[in-house]
DNA sequence: CATATATAGTGGTATATGCCACTAAATTCA
DNA sequence: TGAATTTAGTGGCATATACCACTATATATG
């Protein structure tokens, strides 16, 4: 209220979605770390290990374009997970490039343990919002984290001079 | 569709909405980094700057909480901004705790000079998920990094076991 | 088959972000 | 006023994330 003087920069605070879902996505990761605070793990680590869970000993590369992230950045993500015993790589009988991804038995013990703490901060979130308003929005970035939306937004380049 | 046969994760993987706000700032990040690449800084070290200008000169307690974002964090992301000499700090005359924030002239001018780009991204983002998704993504996303949420969010904590 | 190219991962470096412990300064209160 | 408390920032450490250069392996091609 007292800062709008500035009304060109107004239009990039309101409008630019990168920062409006960076601001949030900060947020909510405060939220949801507070939430399983008690288990000495993040948000993101048991994003990390549902996904290794879920996909079935995926290779680095498989669970880098399922979670939409550098495989670099993931592997030095898996680093501490690793490191403590959670999680464990081996190598692909086929290509003696791959190496696939699977949690330990501890690491599995953890990821469930950390279920019930999820499922009830999954539940205040969506009272916070609103169940209905929180579905269309996980449907909607859902959109945005596909490769198809990717490429739309790519193949736009060339025509917004 | 290779990878259903772990029911109870599906749910997470579907409904968390922490893990489904991560992946697309992940995306979305790799895609404005991309349009903005030819200046040599991020989309969020652009968005830092904008708010920088926009808040007149803020002090860094107050630049935080605008961006929600952890005063330390702050500190963190300015550095390279102050060593480039796009951002510089100055003691707030009334109160010697407190430090202030504005962008120098060479910072104002890269901010101007990025906002032509950042439009252009912001058009591509609006064109490929529609103009009405992305109006109503982004007054969700405020409501999610309002204090307001995280207040109903915390209070939920007590009832839900 | 031998070489050219494509693919999977690793390690280095840099930014992004958070928590904690600590310092300095302001404010409160006995 | 002087001690206790609160507030603003800093520095250290840890995780999150990206890009680049490099290695090893696999695949394609002449």
């Amino acid at each position: 209220m007292a800062n709008d003087q500035h009304g060109q920069d107004d239009g990039v605070w309101l409008y630019c979605s990168n920062s409006a879902i960076r601001r949030a996505a900060r947020r909510l990761g405060q939220l949801y770390d507070g939430a399983m605070e008690s288990t000495g793990l993040k948000g993101t680590q048991f994003s990390l290990m549902t996904q290794i869970r879920r996909a079935a000993e995926p290779t680095l590369k498989e669970l880098a374009e399922a979670m939409v992230m550098d495989l670099s950045a993931l592997g030095h993500t898996l680093k501490p997970l690793i490191r403590d015993g959670l999680v464990e790589l081996f190598p692909d009988p086929r290509d003696r490039r791959a190496k696939r991804v699977r949690l330990t038995p501890e690491g599995l013990a953890r990821q469930q343990e950390m279920l019930g703490l999820w499922q009830q901060a999954q539940e205040r979130f969506d009272a916070a919002l609103g169940t209905k308003q929180s579905q269309e929005l996980r449907r909607t970035l859902a959109f945005i984290s596909s490769q198809e939306f990717a490429e739309s937004f790519r193949h736009l380049e060339a025509r917004d001079t």
